[in-house]
DNA sequence: TTCTATTCTAAACAATCGTTTAGTTACTGA
DNA sequence: TCAGTAACTAAACGATTGTTTAGAATAGAA
Protein backbone atom coordinates (compact mmCIF):
# COMPACT_ATOMS: atom_id res chain seq x y z
CA UNK A 1 0.00 0.00 0.00
CA UNK A 2 1.47 3.41 -1.00
CA UNK A 3 1.64 6.55 0.81
CA UNK A 4 -0.37 9.65 0.03
CA UNK A 5 -2.61 11.87 1.84
CA UNK A 6 -1.64 11.21 6.07
CA UNK A 7 -4.50 10.55 8.32
CA UNK A 8 -5.39 13.91 10.28
CA UNK A 9 -6.45 11.89 13.35
CA UNK A 10 -5.02 9.18 16.02
CA UNK A 11 -7.79 6.06 15.90
CA UNK A 12 -6.97 5.42 19.55
CA UNK A 13 -7.55 9.45 20.40
CA UNK A 14 -11.02 9.10 18.48
CA UNK A 15 -12.27 5.61 19.33
CA UNK A 16 -11.87 7.28 23.40
CA UNK A 17 -14.22 9.86 22.56
CA UNK A 18 -16.59 7.61 21.17
CA UNK A 19 -16.39 5.41 24.07
CA UNK A 20 -17.12 8.18 26.16
CA UNK A 21 -20.25 8.79 24.07
CA UNK A 22 -21.47 5.29 24.10
CA UNK A 23 -20.70 5.28 27.61
CA UNK A 24 -23.10 8.03 28.34
CA UNK A 25 -26.35 8.30 26.01
CA UNK A 26 -26.36 4.64 25.11
CA UNK A 27 -25.96 2.45 22.15
CA UNK A 28 -29.27 2.86 21.04
CA UNK A 29 -29.18 6.64 21.38
CA UNK A 30 -25.19 7.63 19.87
CA UNK A 31 -26.18 8.19 16.27
CA UNK A 32 -23.45 8.86 13.36
CA UNK A 33 -23.94 11.74 13.42
CA UNK A 34 -23.45 12.41 17.12
CA UNK A 35 -20.38 10.11 16.59
CA UNK A 36 -19.40 12.56 13.99
CA UNK A 37 -19.15 15.91 16.13
CA UNK A 38 -17.93 14.04 19.40
CA UNK A 39 -14.87 11.93 17.63
CA UNK A 40 -14.45 15.30 15.74
CA UNK A 41 -14.10 13.38 12.48
CA UNK A 42 -15.92 13.05 8.79
CA UNK A 43 -18.31 9.97 8.48
CA UNK A 44 -16.10 8.54 5.52
CA UNK A 45 -13.32 8.90 8.07
CA UNK A 46 -14.88 6.64 10.83
CA UNK A 47 -16.49 4.12 8.26
CA UNK A 48 -12.80 3.62 6.46
CA UNK A 49 -11.54 3.03 10.19
CA UNK A 50 -13.96 1.02 11.83
CA UNK A 51 -16.07 -0.22 9.14
CA UNK A 52 -19.69 1.01 10.34
CA UNK A 53 -21.71 1.80 13.89
CA UNK A 54 -21.25 -1.42 15.47
CA UNK A 55 -17.44 -1.59 14.74
CA UNK A 56 -17.02 1.50 16.33
CA UNK A 57 -19.21 0.63 19.50
CA UNK A 58 -16.97 -3.16 19.35
CA UNK A 59 -13.56 -1.09 19.36
CA UNK A 60 -15.14 1.46 22.41
CA UNK A 61 -15.76 -1.53 24.39
CA UNK A 62 -12.18 -2.37 24.01
CA UNK A 63 -10.93 0.93 24.99
CA UNK A 64 -12.98 0.93 28.02
CA UNK A 65 -11.36 -2.50 29.09
CA UNK A 66 -8.53 -0.75 28.84
CA UNK A 67 -9.58 1.45 31.14
CA UNK A 68 -10.84 -0.57 34.10
CA UNK A 69 -7.99 -2.74 34.14
CA UNK A 70 -5.92 0.32 35.11
CA UNK A 71 -8.10 0.70 37.81
CA UNK A 72 -7.66 -3.93 38.10
CA UNK A 73 -3.80 -3.31 37.73
CA UNK A 74 -2.84 -2.81 41.11
CA UNK A 75 -5.42 -5.16 42.17
CA UNK A 76 -3.18 -8.04 40.58
CA UNK A 77 -0.02 -7.62 41.81
CA UNK A 78 -0.80 -6.47 45.52
CA UNK A 79 -1.83 -8.52 47.87
CA UNK A 80 -4.79 -8.26 50.53
CA UNK A 81 -7.72 -10.56 49.87
CA UNK A 82 -11.12 -9.38 49.85
CA UNK A 83 -10.39 -6.13 51.17
CA UNK A 84 -8.45 -5.44 47.95
CA UNK A 85 -11.89 -6.14 45.94
CA UNK A 86 -13.96 -4.01 48.55
CA UNK A 87 -11.71 -1.30 47.59
CA UNK A 88 -11.98 -1.96 43.67
CA UNK A 89 -15.38 -1.46 44.54
CA UNK A 90 -15.03 1.65 46.05
CA UNK A 91 -12.89 2.87 43.20
CA UNK A 92 -15.27 1.41 39.91
CA UNK A 93 -17.92 3.87 41.24
CA UNK A 94 -15.56 6.81 41.61
CA UNK A 95 -14.52 5.62 37.97
CA UNK A 96 -18.40 5.74 36.46
CA UNK A 97 -19.07 9.27 37.96
CA UNK A 98 -19.56 12.47 35.84
CA UNK A 99 -20.84 15.61 37.04
CA UNK A 100 -24.14 14.45 39.15
CA UNK A 101 -25.05 12.14 36.49
CA UNK A 102 -23.64 8.49 36.69
CA UNK A 103 -23.01 6.75 33.25
CA UNK A 104 -22.86 3.24 34.91
CA UNK A 105 -20.79 1.11 33.49
CA UNK A 106 -20.47 0.78 29.60
CA UNK A 107 -20.42 -3.00 29.48
CA UNK A 108 -23.45 -2.95 32.32
CA UNK A 109 -25.74 -0.13 30.39
CA UNK A 110 -24.71 -2.57 26.94
CA UNK A 111 -25.57 -5.62 28.74
CA UNK A 112 -29.39 -4.40 29.58
CA UNK A 113 -29.99 -3.20 25.60
CA UNK A 114 -29.30 -7.00 24.43
CA UNK A 115 -32.27 -8.34 23.23
CA UNK A 116 -32.42 -10.95 20.51
CA UNK A 117 -30.79 -9.25 17.13
CA UNK A 118 -27.62 -8.07 18.83
CA UNK A 119 -25.22 -8.07 17.01
CA UNK A 120 -23.16 -11.67 18.15
CA UNK A 121 -19.50 -10.04 18.44
CA UNK A 122 -20.68 -7.45 21.11
CA UNK A 123 -22.67 -10.23 22.56
CA UNK A 124 -19.06 -12.07 23.14
CA UNK A 125 -16.93 -8.81 24.12
CA UNK A 126 -19.17 -8.53 27.08
CA UNK A 127 -19.53 -12.10 28.21
CA UNK A 128 -15.50 -11.69 27.86
CA UNK A 129 -15.61 -9.05 30.35
CA UNK A 130 -17.32 -11.01 32.76
CA UNK A 131 -15.40 -13.66 32.99
CA UNK A 132 -12.22 -11.27 32.94
CA UNK A 133 -13.27 -9.59 36.23
CA UNK A 134 -14.27 -13.12 37.38
CA UNK A 135 -11.01 -15.13 37.42
CA UNK A 136 -9.65 -11.51 38.60
CA UNK A 137 -12.03 -12.15 41.86
CA UNK A 138 -11.18 -16.03 41.95
CA UNK A 139 -7.26 -14.81 41.84
CA UNK A 140 -7.81 -12.67 45.24
CA UNK A 141 -10.11 -15.07 46.62
CA UNK A 142 -7.03 -17.50 46.96
CA UNK A 143 -5.19 -15.26 49.10
CA UNK A 144 -7.77 -15.85 52.00
CA UNK A 145 -6.34 -18.16 53.92
CA UNK A 146 -9.70 -19.79 55.70
CA UNK A 147 -11.91 -20.41 52.52
CA UNK A 148 -12.92 -23.71 51.00
CA UNK A 149 -11.08 -23.95 47.32
CA UNK A 150 -15.09 -25.24 46.18
CA UNK A 151 -16.45 -22.37 47.48
CA UNK A 152 -14.21 -19.92 45.39
CA UNK A 153 -16.11 -19.91 42.19
CA UNK A 154 -19.16 -19.47 44.15
CA UNK A 155 -18.28 -16.80 45.73
CA UNK A 156 -16.56 -14.99 42.66
CA UNK A 157 -19.61 -15.01 41.07
CA UNK A 158 -21.31 -13.62 43.57
CA UNK A 159 -18.92 -9.93 43.52
CA UNK A 160 -19.01 -10.13 39.87
CA UNK A 161 -22.69 -9.64 40.12
CA UNK A 162 -22.57 -7.83 42.81
CA UNK A 163 -20.42 -5.57 40.62
CA UNK A 164 -23.18 -5.71 37.87
CA UNK A 165 -25.58 -4.84 40.27
CA UNK A 166 -23.82 -2.42 41.59
CA UNK A 167 -22.53 -0.73 38.02
CA UNK A 168 -26.32 -0.50 37.17
CA UNK A 169 -27.76 0.56 40.34
CA UNK A 170 -25.36 3.40 40.50
CA UNK A 171 -26.97 5.13 37.96
CA UNK A 172 -30.55 6.18 40.02
CA UNK A 173 -28.94 5.72 43.79
CA UNK A 174 -26.83 7.92 45.77
CA UNK A 175 -23.45 7.91 47.03
CA UNK A 176 -24.65 6.76 50.55
CA UNK A 177 -26.57 4.37 49.24
CA UNK A 178 -24.17 3.05 47.24
CA UNK A 179 -21.40 2.47 50.15
CA UNK A 180 -24.21 1.25 52.57
CA UNK A 181 -24.58 -1.66 49.78
CA UNK A 182 -20.84 -1.83 49.10
CA UNK A 183 -20.38 -2.67 53.30
CA UNK A 184 -23.45 -4.98 53.30
CA UNK A 185 -22.22 -7.03 49.81
CA UNK A 186 -18.99 -8.03 51.72
CA UNK A 187 -20.52 -8.02 55.40
CA UNK A 188 -20.89 -12.22 54.16
CA UNK A 189 -17.33 -12.97 52.96
CA UNK B 1 -69.52 15.28 25.07
CA UNK B 2 -71.66 12.75 22.45
CA UNK B 3 -71.19 8.96 21.79
CA UNK B 4 -70.63 8.36 18.45
CA UNK B 5 -68.62 5.58 17.08
CA UNK B 6 -67.56 2.85 19.60
CA UNK B 7 -63.78 2.23 20.21
CA UNK B 8 -63.02 -1.69 19.10
CA UNK B 9 -60.31 -2.00 21.87
CA UNK B 10 -60.01 -1.56 25.44
CA UNK B 11 -57.19 0.37 26.88
CA UNK B 12 -56.52 -2.09 29.74
CA UNK B 13 -55.51 -4.88 26.97
CA UNK B 14 -53.95 -3.15 24.32
CA UNK B 15 -51.73 -1.42 27.31
CA UNK B 16 -50.48 -4.90 28.34
CA UNK B 17 -49.27 -6.01 25.04
CA UNK B 18 -47.41 -2.57 24.87
CA UNK B 19 -46.15 -3.24 28.31
CA UNK B 20 -44.62 -6.48 26.86
CA UNK B 21 -43.15 -5.27 23.79
CA UNK B 22 -41.54 -2.10 25.85
CA UNK B 23 -40.18 -4.87 28.71
CA UNK B 24 -38.78 -7.11 26.11
CA UNK B 25 -37.29 -4.64 23.45
CA UNK B 26 -36.17 -1.80 25.47
CA UNK B 27 -37.80 1.76 25.13
CA UNK B 28 -35.11 3.19 22.60
CA UNK B 29 -36.14 0.24 19.94
CA UNK B 30 -39.41 -0.17 20.35
CA UNK B 31 -41.31 1.69 17.69
CA UNK B 32 -44.68 3.22 16.62
CA UNK B 33 -44.77 0.75 14.31
CA UNK B 34 -44.19 -2.04 16.25
CA UNK B 35 -46.60 -0.80 18.55
CA UNK B 36 -49.16 -0.71 16.00
CA UNK B 37 -48.63 -4.10 14.92
CA UNK B 38 -48.02 -5.46 18.88
CA UNK B 39 -51.30 -3.49 20.44
CA UNK B 40 -53.73 -4.67 17.31
CA UNK B 41 -54.77 -1.36 16.91
CA UNK B 42 -53.76 1.92 14.59
CA UNK B 43 -51.38 4.75 15.15
CA UNK B 44 -54.50 7.13 15.27
CA UNK B 45 -55.99 5.29 18.04
CA UNK B 46 -52.76 5.06 19.91
CA UNK B 47 -52.29 8.80 19.50
CA UNK B 48 -55.70 9.58 20.50
CA UNK B 49 -55.90 7.21 23.56
CA UNK B 50 -52.36 7.67 25.03
CA UNK B 51 -50.93 10.84 23.05
CA UNK B 52 -47.66 9.87 22.03
CA UNK B 53 -44.86 7.05 22.49
CA UNK B 54 -43.54 8.37 26.11
CA UNK B 55 -47.48 8.24 26.66
CA UNK B 56 -48.00 4.45 25.97
CA UNK B 57 -44.63 4.24 27.93
CA UNK B 58 -45.88 5.49 31.27
CA UNK B 59 -48.85 3.50 30.89
CA UNK B 60 -46.81 0.83 30.30
CA UNK B 61 -44.86 1.23 33.48
CA UNK B 62 -48.05 1.50 35.65
CA UNK B 63 -49.27 -1.63 33.74
CA UNK B 64 -46.01 -3.38 35.04
CA UNK B 65 -46.43 -2.09 38.65
CA UNK B 66 -49.80 -3.62 38.97
CA UNK B 67 -48.01 -7.16 37.93
CA UNK B 68 -45.72 -6.84 40.49
CA UNK B 69 -48.02 -5.80 43.51
CA UNK B 70 -49.91 -9.20 42.32
CA UNK B 71 -46.57 -10.65 43.21
CA UNK B 72 -46.00 -8.26 46.20
CA UNK B 73 -50.00 -8.77 47.99
CA UNK B 74 -49.09 -11.90 49.64
CA UNK B 75 -45.79 -9.96 50.90
CA UNK B 76 -48.23 -7.11 52.43
CA UNK B 77 -50.35 -9.66 54.52
CA UNK B 78 -48.47 -12.43 55.16
CA UNK B 79 -45.92 -12.93 58.12
CA UNK B 80 -42.26 -13.96 57.61
CA UNK B 81 -39.95 -11.21 58.04
CA UNK B 82 -36.80 -11.82 55.80
CA UNK B 83 -37.69 -14.72 53.96
CA UNK B 84 -40.49 -13.70 52.81
CA UNK B 85 -38.89 -11.19 51.37
CA UNK B 86 -36.07 -13.90 50.34
CA UNK B 87 -39.33 -15.91 48.74
CA UNK B 88 -40.20 -12.77 46.69
CA UNK B 89 -36.73 -12.20 45.07
CA UNK B 90 -36.81 -15.42 43.33
CA UNK B 91 -40.76 -14.89 42.19
CA UNK B 92 -38.93 -12.10 40.87
CA UNK B 93 -36.47 -13.90 38.66
CA UNK B 94 -39.09 -16.22 37.43
CA UNK B 95 -41.91 -13.27 36.76
CA UNK B 96 -38.86 -12.04 34.56
CA UNK B 97 -38.78 -15.18 32.37
CA UNK B 98 -39.27 -15.47 28.68
CA UNK B 99 -38.41 -19.13 26.98
CA UNK B 100 -34.48 -18.79 27.09
CA UNK B 101 -34.08 -14.93 26.75
CA UNK B 102 -34.55 -12.94 30.39
CA UNK B 103 -36.42 -9.65 30.39
CA UNK B 104 -35.14 -8.61 33.24
CA UNK B 105 -37.10 -5.72 35.21
CA UNK B 106 -39.01 -3.27 32.94
CA UNK B 107 -37.98 -0.63 35.48
CA UNK B 108 -34.56 -1.82 35.96
CA UNK B 109 -34.41 -1.93 32.18
CA UNK B 110 -35.36 1.30 31.98
CA UNK B 111 -33.15 2.83 34.25
CA UNK B 112 -30.23 1.84 32.69
CA UNK B 113 -31.27 3.73 29.51
CA UNK B 114 -31.67 7.13 31.29
CA UNK B 115 -29.91 10.14 29.91
CA UNK B 116 -29.82 14.07 30.10
CA UNK B 117 -32.44 14.24 27.96
CA UNK B 118 -35.12 11.48 29.31
CA UNK B 119 -38.58 12.78 30.13
CA UNK B 120 -38.83 13.74 33.87
CA UNK B 121 -41.89 12.11 33.92
CA UNK B 122 -40.73 8.99 33.19
CA UNK B 123 -37.63 9.42 35.79
CA UNK B 124 -40.77 10.29 38.49
CA UNK B 125 -42.78 6.87 37.85
CA UNK B 126 -39.37 4.82 37.89
CA UNK B 127 -38.44 6.29 41.31
CA UNK B 128 -41.84 5.78 43.05
CA UNK B 129 -41.32 2.01 41.85
CA UNK B 130 -38.55 1.83 43.85
CA UNK B 131 -39.40 3.74 46.91
CA UNK B 132 -42.66 1.50 47.05
CA UNK B 133 -40.67 -1.19 46.89
CA UNK B 134 -38.95 0.12 49.56
CA UNK B 135 -41.53 0.88 52.30
CA UNK B 136 -42.51 -2.69 51.46
CA UNK B 137 -39.45 -4.28 52.39
CA UNK B 138 -39.08 -1.80 55.90
CA UNK B 139 -42.52 -3.30 56.70
CA UNK B 140 -41.56 -6.85 56.38
CA UNK B 141 -38.07 -5.79 58.57
CA UNK B 142 -39.94 -4.53 61.21
CA UNK B 143 -41.41 -8.18 61.53
CA UNK B 144 -38.33 -9.19 63.10
CA UNK B 145 -37.81 -9.32 66.49
CA UNK B 146 -34.14 -8.88 66.87
CA UNK B 147 -33.12 -5.72 64.63
CA UNK B 148 -32.34 -2.17 65.51
CA UNK B 149 -35.06 0.58 64.36
CA UNK B 150 -32.00 2.68 62.86
CA UNK B 151 -30.78 -0.77 60.82
CA UNK B 152 -33.85 -0.71 59.10
CA UNK B 153 -33.26 2.14 56.71
CA UNK B 154 -29.79 0.86 55.88
CA UNK B 155 -31.39 -2.74 55.02
CA UNK B 156 -34.15 -1.88 53.40
CA UNK B 157 -31.96 0.22 51.40
CA UNK B 158 -29.75 -2.54 50.52
CA UNK B 159 -32.33 -5.07 50.04
CA UNK B 160 -33.86 -2.44 47.03
CA UNK B 161 -30.86 -2.04 45.44
CA UNK B 162 -29.79 -5.92 45.50
CA UNK B 163 -33.37 -6.25 43.80
CA UNK B 164 -32.39 -3.79 41.66
CA UNK B 165 -28.75 -5.72 40.40
CA UNK B 166 -31.21 -9.13 40.69
CA UNK B 167 -32.97 -7.65 37.65
CA UNK B 168 -30.20 -6.17 36.16
CA UNK B 169 -28.09 -8.98 36.01
CA UNK B 170 -31.02 -11.63 35.22
CA UNK B 171 -30.77 -10.40 31.96
CA UNK B 172 -26.92 -12.20 31.58
CA UNK B 173 -26.30 -14.78 34.46
CA UNK B 174 -27.95 -18.17 34.20
CA UNK B 175 -30.30 -19.63 36.98
CA UNK B 176 -27.39 -21.29 38.79
CA UNK B 177 -25.38 -18.20 39.25
CA UNK B 178 -28.51 -16.16 40.31
CA UNK B 179 -29.96 -18.47 43.13
CA UNK B 180 -26.52 -18.37 44.50
CA UNK B 181 -26.33 -14.52 44.17
CA UNK B 182 -29.70 -14.58 45.95
CA UNK B 183 -28.61 -16.69 48.78
CA UNK B 184 -25.32 -14.50 49.45
CA UNK B 185 -27.63 -11.52 49.43
CA UNK B 186 -28.92 -12.93 53.14
CA UNK B 187 -26.13 -14.24 54.56
CA UNK B 188 -25.36 -11.00 55.92
CA UNK B 189 -28.90 -10.35 57.15
C1' DT C 1 -83.89 8.31 7.90
C1' DT C 2 -80.82 12.00 8.53
C1' DC C 3 -77.53 14.52 11.16
C1' DT C 4 -73.59 14.74 13.91
C1' DA C 5 -69.89 13.14 16.56
C1' DT C 6 -66.33 9.78 17.05
C1' DT C 7 -63.20 6.07 15.44
C1' DC C 8 -61.45 3.91 11.85
C1' DT C 9 -57.97 3.26 7.64
C1' DA C 10 -54.28 4.72 5.05
C1' DA C 11 -51.39 7.94 3.29
C1' DA C 12 -48.30 11.61 4.06
C1' DC C 13 -45.35 14.62 6.91
C1' DA C 14 -40.55 16.47 7.98
C1' DA C 15 -36.64 14.73 10.36
C1' DT C 16 -33.31 11.53 11.19
C1' DC C 17 -31.34 6.85 10.83
C1' DG C 18 -26.95 4.14 9.13
C1' DT C 19 -24.43 4.00 4.99
C1' DT C 20 -22.39 5.23 0.36
C1' DT C 21 -20.43 7.98 -3.15
C1' DA C 22 -18.68 11.75 -6.12
C1' DG C 23 -15.32 15.08 -6.17
C1' DT C 24 -11.52 17.84 -3.96
C1' DT C 25 -7.31 18.13 -1.22
C1' DA C 26 -2.86 16.78 0.38
C1' DC C 27 0.97 14.05 0.49
C1' DT C 28 4.93 10.96 -1.49
C1' DG C 29 7.93 8.42 -4.67
C1' DA C 30 9.86 8.75 -9.02
C1' DT D 1 7.69 18.58 -10.90
C1' DC D 2 4.09 15.71 -11.42
C1' DA D 3 1.53 11.50 -11.53
C1' DG D 4 -0.59 8.36 -8.26
C1' DT D 5 -2.93 7.31 -4.17
C1' DA D 6 -5.07 7.79 0.17
C1' DA D 7 -7.92 10.97 3.15
C1' DC D 8 -10.62 14.66 3.15
C1' DT D 9 -15.54 17.33 2.53
C1' DA D 10 -20.16 17.34 1.63
C1' DA D 11 -24.08 15.82 -0.52
C1' DA D 12 -27.08 12.15 -1.34
C1' DC D 13 -28.94 7.42 -0.64
C1' DG D 14 -33.28 4.62 0.68
C1' DA D 15 -35.36 3.27 4.93
C1' DT D 16 -37.44 4.34 9.08
C1' DT D 17 -38.33 7.52 12.97
C1' DG D 18 -42.43 9.85 15.71
C1' DT D 19 -46.39 12.41 14.47
C1' DT D 20 -50.35 14.39 11.75
C1' DT D 21 -54.11 14.52 8.62
C1' DA D 22 -57.72 13.75 5.05
C1' DG D 23 -61.52 10.94 4.20
C1' DA D 24 -64.41 6.72 4.89
C1' DA D 25 -67.02 3.94 8.35
C1' DT D 26 -69.95 3.48 12.29
C1' DA D 27 -72.69 4.52 16.01
C1' DG D 28 -76.59 6.97 18.69
C1' DA D 29 -79.97 11.06 18.84
C1' DA D 30 -83.44 13.58 16.61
Amino acid sequence: MEVARKKQYVEEEVIEKAMYLFWRKGYEITSMQMLEKEMGINKFSIYASFENKDGVFLESIKCYKRKIMEITGDLKVSSGGVLAIKQFFFDFIEFSKESTLRKGCLITNAANELNEDTNPKIIVELSEFTNNIRSLFAGKLRQEENINHIEIDEKADYLVISMFGLASASRVFNDKQLHNYIKNIFKSM
